[in-house]
RNA sequence: GCGAAAGUGGCGGAACUGGUAGACGCGCUGGAUUUAGGUUCCAGUGGGCAACACCCGUGAGGGUUCGAGUCCCUCCUUUCGCACCA
């Protein structure tokens, strides 16, 4: 045996290992319990992150732990590869988006083989082959025929200048990225998927997911967003009634806004509609300054929380709407914070219950009205002077014949009210939109319809499928290249074989993330998107992914489960039964401004920092070797834009990829953010270092002594017995931390503790290096889920023939860890005063006894007569006095 | 702005069900080894204090309890998401 520790050949050794044994290929047919675990796959954006080790590290983990349990496990990887990184990349570098995109897929999966990872590679997948994507397209008709997908307008950002659609990322305060135009907000046709018809379900199958984390469920059922309610009509008046062209008291006179208030509806004192709302588009056509506001309106970008924190601003219409009870005239107002998209485009105000509405009245002078009150005498404060809108429930006053009603007795009696007066009735509203997955961009999935100008809209025939993206194409940054390429739009259509347009828009990419899974079990099918192997590892055990995709990415590809579903292609309902959502890996974030042009980032790797006097300075050194001082902006998630990345690449060459995989385990417990540390790094190296020299000098002690002798656990001495106890007791709590709570980083502690306590041992009789041995095996096995290269080695080296991964996980020696003494906590009135040793079976009279005997606890007894004594048992007894 | 989570030594974190706060690691201090630096090994390391006694201490303030990092209320800060980044 080495008497170093040499990663490098350690890892190629091992890995070569398993190339031969063919050790990470699943097969259907192995029989067992099988457990499918799967990592979010990666966008091919060049090199792997910290983030992607992460991620990578703790699927492994929990594979590699779980085939040692017996489990017949699958961890396929593929290639999240369209999208819009490979564009921009394309404008910068002349290169074509597809052999960018092809090319850093290569680079990657490298570098995943070289991290060691389980993954069985003859799966592998990228979602921008025509092989993949066929069936994107395929379902899409399928939701098509039955009205999932539909086409309507949709609001974006665009750019003026380069006549272009920006994603909100190209957005940067209200400008275009390459232009810096002003943005603008522009309706143009989109295809939607009919999320919102499985919203019900979406929300109510979360009760099913009791192996998500609770705060994904929370997440999901707030953005589903249930909310029951009251649809209000409120009549035109005379005035609105003229301009919109409809005669007042017509069914269609009426403007509808949808509220969960309405309780609260003899407080309207105003009613807010959007700027692209038709009354308020009719109004401006005939007043300048409206007009100049609602334009004002449209300008920034549709981005929710830009339109949340905007200044509230709105302008009056001079038309009313009339209130559906007491008939007064309400006026209406184009307001800046009110969304065509959302709803009606239009919201009662009122201001003396909502927060919101509070703001706005109080800033234009519109009247305030209470008409419900605390039922606690919590909230008095309910008439002038106005401090705060009362947005709790309470009773109803000034609300004619609903008054002195409790507020959901009053929604009750207002509902049925406006329902016997044909003015409204209750209704349940979800916040949950349509997913709108148009893309007026190239790098993305076709969508397979064709424009005929005879037939209208048609679908590509199943036998054409897939519509295949041209590879060849490279984007400038105005517009979509599919659009000024006639090769690829101009078609004959299907139905006339007349002359047709092809459709040019791409789906958005969270599409082929929502089923890229199920693709895993059978992606050679050409002739179905998933087959009778899909039966045997669907739906996932195990899926692992970023906190960012807690909502969106696992919604849409739980929404696209159910489609599939009810199309027959699979027989769950939910794709992921367990979920592990990982933290962020964050570092230190560094910039200076320079005195034209966009903030500079520098890579903490090149900043140094100097303290004098208490004051840090922090000085980078740039390429050139010149120095200068930036400032320090706290911790962030590593990324390209803020230039706080470090590279996985040169952690692997300097101190190979377990070294790697043990610091991302160790540093933080999977689910919270891990701060990037250099000195972490060289302390797990060292570890790893520690470990194998301990081995090292046993297998070197056994080759002077012999073979230890097998365990005799009657014949052992009482430090013999400690040493097991310590190592039976660390399986036990590596077993419970890496298959239950998975703690990585307790699991780990635990070894490095046993360490600790092997380095202590020295016992070279035969009995002695048993235990030894033992203790060996079991801090091997215990960390190999994590450090799998060095642990394959060890292993080896301890004298077994076999492949420790193809070994079973040991079971614990219960024997081992019984106590015939045990130590108690002795506390007065809850401090902490003594400790006391009893025999493990010792009865309560014994402990009080004793506890009470202990003279630093008589000390602060002093004579008195305990009150009571609580004893926890094993644990504690706590004498009050 | 809205939704969610998290705040514990100089730093990352541990304390799993309300029961010894600070396991394990980093850093630092002292010692050994080394020509030196590095490495490795040993010891110490929350603050106060002469002290192993004792007092204080888990973002801030209040509460429940024999006992609170853990439960409840108010506030502050940070991180994630907000529908076209993935």
């Amino acid at each position: 045996m080495e008497e170093r520790y040499e990663p490098a050949q350690v890892e190629r050794a091992a890995q070569a290992d398993w190339a031969a044994a063919g050790s990470f290929r699943a097969r259907e047919d192995a029989g067992g319990d099988k457990f499918y675990c799967l990592s979010m796959f990666p966008y091919p954006s060049g090199r792997l992150h910290m983030g992607h080790v992460r991620n990578y590290t703790i699927g492994d983990v929990l594979t590699r732990f779980a085939r040692m349990q017996g489990r017949n496990v699958l961890q396929p990887m593929g290639w999240d590869a369209f999208g819009l990184p490979a564009e921009n990349a394309a404008m910068a570098n002349g290169v074509a988006p597809a052999k960018w995109t092809r090319d850093n897929i290569a680079y990657m999966k490298k570098q995943l083989q070289a991290l060691g990872f389980a993954l069985d590679w003859e799966r592998e997948i990228a979602t921008c082959d025509p092989s993949y994507y066929k069936w994107n397209q395929w379902l899409f008709l399928r939701m098509r025929e039955k009205g999932i997908a539909y086409k309507r307008t949709g609001v974006v950002n665009w750019d003026p200048v380069d006549q272009t659609v920006l994603a909100n990322e190209q957005v940067i305060d209200g400008r275009g990225w390459r232009t810096g135009a002003l943005v603008e907000k522009r309706e143009i046709p989109m295809y939607y998927l009919n999320i919102t018809r499985y919203a019900d379900e979406l929300l109510r199958d979360l009760d099913t997911l009791g192996d998500w984390p609770e705060r994904v469920r929370v997440m999901q059922a707030n953005w589903i967003g249930r909310s029951e309610g009251v649809d209000v009509a409120f009549p035109f008046a005379a005035n609105t009634a003229a301009l919109m062209g409809k005669p007042a008291g017509d069914a269609s006179a009426v403007m509808k806004v949808f509220t969960t208030r309405a309780d609260t509806l003899f407080g309207v004192t105003f009613v807010a509609i959007a700027a692209e709302h038709p009354i308020a588009l009719a109004a401006g056509a005939k007043d300048p300054s409206l007009m100049a506001f609602i334009d004002e309106c449209r300008r920034g970008s549709v981005m929710e929380a830009d339109v949340a924190t905007m200044e509230k601003k709105g302008r009056r219409t001079g038309l009313h709407v009339t209130h559906p009870f007491t008939g007064e005239p309400v006026e209406i107002w184009v307001a800046n914070y009110v969304l065509m998209g959302y709803g009606e485009g239009a919201v009662m105000g009122v201001p003396a219950h909502d927060e919101r509405d509070f703001a706005f009245a109080t800033q234009q002078g519109i009247a305030i009205r209470t008409v419900v009150k605390s039922t606690t005498g919590a909230y008095e404060n309910v008439v002038a002077p106005w401090i705060d809108a009362y947005g709790e429930h309470g009773v109803t006053v000034n609300s004619a014949e609903f008054s002195g009603l409790d507020s959901k007795a009053a929604v009750d009696a207002i509902a049925a009210a406006l329902a016997a007066k044909d003015l409204g009735q209750k209704r349940v509203q979800f916040r949950l939109r349509d997913w709108g997955i148009s893309r007026q961009r190239y790098w993305g999935c076709p969508i397979p319809l064709i424009h005929c100008p005879k037939c209208g809209e048609v679908a590509v025939p199943d036998s054409q499928l897939p519509v295949v993206l041209p590879e060849h194409l490279v984007p400038d940054g105005s517009g979509n290249p599919l659009a000024k390429t006639p090769s690829f739009f101009e078609c004959s259509c299907p139905q006339c074989d007349g002359p047709a347009r092809r459709e040019t828009d791409t789906m958005d990419t969270f599409v082929d993330s929502s089923w890229y899974y199920a693709r895993y079990a059978c992606p050679d099918n050409d002739a179905a998107m998933v087959d009778a192997r899909a039966k045997y590892w669907l739906p996932v055990d195990q899926y692992i992914g970023g906190i960012e995709h807690a909502i969106l990415h696992l919604l849409y590809s739980r929404f696209w489960t159910k489609v599939m579903r009810d199309f027959g292609l699979v027989d769950y309902s939910e794709p992921f039964r367990s979920l592990l959502t990982q933290g962020m890996v964050l570092n230190h974030i560094y910039w200076q401004q320079p005195a034209e042009g966009r903030r500079l980032y520098f890579n903490p790797n090149d900043v140094d920092v100097e303290e004098s006097g208490g004051v840090k300075r922090y000085i980078a050194t740039r390429d050139d070797g010149s120095q200068l001082e930036v400032q320090y902006d706290g911790l962030g998630t590593m990324s390209k834009s803020k230039n706080n990345g470090v590279d996985p690449q040169s952690l692997v060459e300097k101190y190979g990829a377990d070294t790697a995989r043990l610091f991302m385990m160790f540093t933080a417990p999977p689910e919270q953010s891990l701060e990037w540390s250099d000195e972490g790094v060289q302390g797990s190296f060292r570890f790893l270092r520690r470990l194998w020299t301990a081995v090292h000098g046993h297998v070197a002690m056994n080759a002077t002594a012999g073979v230890p002798p097998a365990l005799d656990r009657a014949a052992l001495t009482p430090p013999q017995r400690e040493l097991r106890r310590a190592v039976q007791q660390t399986l036990a709590k590596v077993t419970d931390d890496i298959g239950r709570r998975r703690t990585f980083n307790t699991a780990i502690a635990a070894v490095m503790e046993l360490l600790n306590t092997l380095a202590r041992f020295d016992d070279r009789s035969p009995q002695g290096r048993a235990v030894l041995q033992e203790a060996c095996e079991v801090a091997t096995v215990c960390l190999s889920p994590m450090v799998p290269h060095v642990a394959h080695a060890l292993w080896r080296e301890l004298g077994h023939a076999g492949t420790l991964m193809d070994e079973r996980w040991p079971q614990v020696d219960a024997s081992a860890l019984e106590l015939t003494q045990l130590t108690l906590v002795v506390q007065v009135n809850g401090k902490l005063r003594g400790q006391i040793e009893v025999a493990a079976d010792a009865g309560e009279e014994t402990i009080r006894a004793t506890a009470l005997a202990e003279p630093n606890v008589q000390k602060f007894v002093a004579g008195a007569t305990p009150r009571k004594v609580i004893i926890v048992p094993r644990k504690l007894v706590n004498v009050v006095v």
